[in-house]
DNA sequence: TTCACAATAAATGTATACAATTATAGTAAA
DNA sequence: TTTACTATAATTGTATACATTTATTGTGAA
């Protein structure tokens, strides 16, 4: 992929989580190619990725959507992460050492130090935590598939600014993680993370749906 | 997507599986624009997607090939089916109804009576047999996701034809299944299918280790 | 010979132009 | 008024042309 088109994809992204792209609206190339000050060429390009990434949904025969948030759709999401997650790190213990541990340390303190970060500045922070010891497991392609949910995820957290931020915080159970694999508590810090996936993703389910029933 | 460029996607999906765009060549736009005759662009936009699916990989800084076949994503793939089919199928459960058994069972049955199936159409057949189970459970997000990761599961079974048929075809471990369900042995249903594909990925990933010692 | 670097060729990225498709507005009949 | 249908406009899909980037070849110096 190009740079401009990379720039194009994140810039999408970043409109689409901050409401700038309405969510009902259907996305004409020409106006995007406009406002983005490229041809059409690269826009399509772009909305054919995210597309296939589930950020747009088809409208009718012509045209595509901003996806709409749906509790279903998150529900999916967080128990794969559940399911997935807890794998992957069981993978990576072995390659987990003092200095990842550290790192892992390091971005939880920023995480916890930073009281006036945005849901989309925790967000990524959060993923980096996570990343940081998935990526030790060295399993690509499962890297990459829940690298996508979360992706997925992020969406929906970046949604409510402030009201479900404190899902992706939850920071003593980071702190809880860090130290049962320090320890060599594998198991534990298995379910920890498993629990930590669980809770967020019923918390933000019954926060869509709750809003689902006061804004019919 | 327009009809032309879901020809080309299923085309070049199916020329990748039968082995005729060579593994390790590099994939020219406009060699394949010529050859299937049309223009770059719709060959650009079937290239990105096929990219985003993981059938190719960036070559250096410049172009795609198809991407090699690697013990470590079959081991991946497996794994996460092994967690997440008996997650939808689980979810299935409560609407599976006797009229999808009996269509399951029919798939089944087909599978069973010929016995001269090409790889593909057996891998077609198996999923076909899945996704009606799966279909029910009527949560989109997970079942694309799971979709997904079957059609890259083709990619392993379908370059071993005959060799590895034998991987889709455990037709007594389907017939177990859809009698555990109908006895409503749910438990025990689940834990068929995960040791349905566990049994699978463990068999294929040993195949393709030793493939590789021998061609080393 | 080998390496670095420049010149050239090849391939992809992007813009513009045109074709095909789909949506929309308008009109006539029930 | 409503509905079916047609004409028009709007939008996307595709081709071609050009710009930019990357790969390759060739040349000269060490």
């Amino acid at each position: 992929m190009s740079n401009a088109n990379q720039r194009l994809y994140t810039q999408i992204k970043n409109d689409i989580l901050s409401g700038k792209l309405a969510g009902n609206k259907v996305l004409k190339q020409t106006e995007l190619a406009e406002f983005y000050g490229v041809s059409r060429i690269p826009i399509r390009d772009t909305l054919l990725q995210l597309k296939n990434e589930s950020w747009l949904v088809r409208h009718g025969k012509k045209g595509l959507r901003v996806a709409p948030l749906n509790a279903g759709e998150a529900e999916d999401l967080y128990q794969m992460r559940a399911l997935l997650e807890p794998l992957i790190l069981e993978k990576a213990f072995a390659n987990i050492n003092r200095q990842i541990l550290g790192k892992a340390g390091d971005i939880s303190q920023e995480i916890r130090s930073n009281q006036d970060l945005s849901a989309n500045e925790l967000g990524l922070l959060n993923w980096e935590f996570h990343s940081t010891l998935y990526a030790c497991a060295q399993r690509d392609t499962l890297f990459a598939t829940i690298e996508q949910l979360h992706a997925k995820c992020a969406r929906y957290i970046g949604h409510h600014n402030g009201e479900l931020a404190y899902l992706d915080k939850s920071e003593t159970e980071h702190e809880a993680l860090l130290t049962a694999i320090d320890n060599g508590a594998f198991k534990n810090a298995l379910s920890i993370l498993k629990a930590h996936i669980e809770k967020a993703g019923v918390l933000l389910v019954e926060h869509l749906k709750y809003q689902n029933t006061i804004t019919k």
